[in-house]
DNA sequence: TCCTTAGTTCAAAAGTTATTGAACAATTGG
DNA sequence: CCAATTGTTCAATAACTTTTGAACTAAGGA
C-alpha cells in the first residue's frame, strides 16, 4: 500500500503556494520543519482539526508534492519533501518557514512531546 | 482619490501565499518583477483576463499588500510592494519570482514594448 | 477472534473565489 | 461640451474548497 505522489517535476509553484495558503496546512508545514528528520503520524496534528479534516488537508499537501506520506502499519509518517521543494524552487521552503514561524496568528500545535524515560 | 493598501505590519503570509497562488495572479507579479521601477497601468495586463477579471485580481494583490496601486488621472498605477515584502517575509518575493520565471506553465504577457522614437 | 487504533472515503452542506456582462464614474483631449 | 479612455462596481452564476458525520478499511494486540 503507498499513497500517489506527484514526481519532483510536476510540483508546481501555483498549487504549492496555495496549498500553502491556508492557515492550517502552514501550520503543519511549520511543525513539520520543527521537527524535521523525525516522522510524524497524522495525530500529532489533532490539535489544528477534527481527524477527518486532517485526512483532507494533509492529502492536499500530499498531492501538492509539499509532504510524502509513508504508510507503516496503520500509521502513516508525514515528512516535508525539503529535497525536491529546495531542488525545484529554491528558497522558497525556507523564506516560508522562516516567516511562518513569526506569525502569531498561525494555530499551534501543543507542546505534547514524548517523554523519554531516565 | 486613493485606493486602500495595508500596512506593512498588516501583510499576512498565509493571505499573501492564497493571493500568489493563482495563475493569472502569478503572472501579473512576474511581469512587474520583471519591469521592476517601471509603474505599469492596469491595461499592460490585458492579454492574461478581461478589464473586469484583472481588476478583481489586481485588487486581490492590492489588499493583501503585494502590490501598490497609485491613482494618476484615470490611471493606476502599480507597483510591487517589495520593501515591505522584504522587509516582513525575508527571501519570499525572490523565491517566489525565481520559480515562476522558470514556470512554461504560466500565462504570459505579449512583449508590445512601447518604442521609443530613434 | 474480537477489540482497538489509525486513518480514509463518501456525500451533504456551507462557504469562498473566479468569471462575466452591463452599467457606472472620472479624467483627458478635441 | 462631447467623446474616448481607464478602470470600478454590481449582481448573477459557476466552480471550487472547506468542514462535518457516518460508515468504512486495514493492521495489531489481547
Amino acid at each position: 500500500m503507498t499513497l500517489p505522489h506527484p514526481n519532483a517535476d510536476q510540483i508546481s509553484l501555483p498549487i504549492v503556494l496555495a496549498v500553502l495558503g491556508d492557515p492550517t496546512r502552514l501550520a503543519i508545514v511549520r511543525y513539520l520543519a520543527s521537527k524535521e528528520g523525525v516522522p510524524l503520524n497524522c495525530s500529532r496534528f489533532l490539535d489544528l482539526g477534527s481527524k477527518t479534516n486532517l485526512s483532507y488537508h494533509l492529502a492536499k499537501l500530499r498531492e501538492a508534492g509539499v509532504t510524502r506520506a509513508e504508510v507503516v502499519g496503520t500509521s502513516r509518517l508525514i515528512t516535508l519533501r525539503r529535497d525536491d521543494l529546495d531542488a525545484r524552487f529554491p528558497g522558497l521552503l525556507d523564506s516560508v518557514i522562516a516567516a511562518a514561524g513569526e506569525d502569531k496568528a498561525l494555530p499551534a500545535i501543543g507542546g505534547h512531546d514524548v517523554e523519554m524515560p531516565a
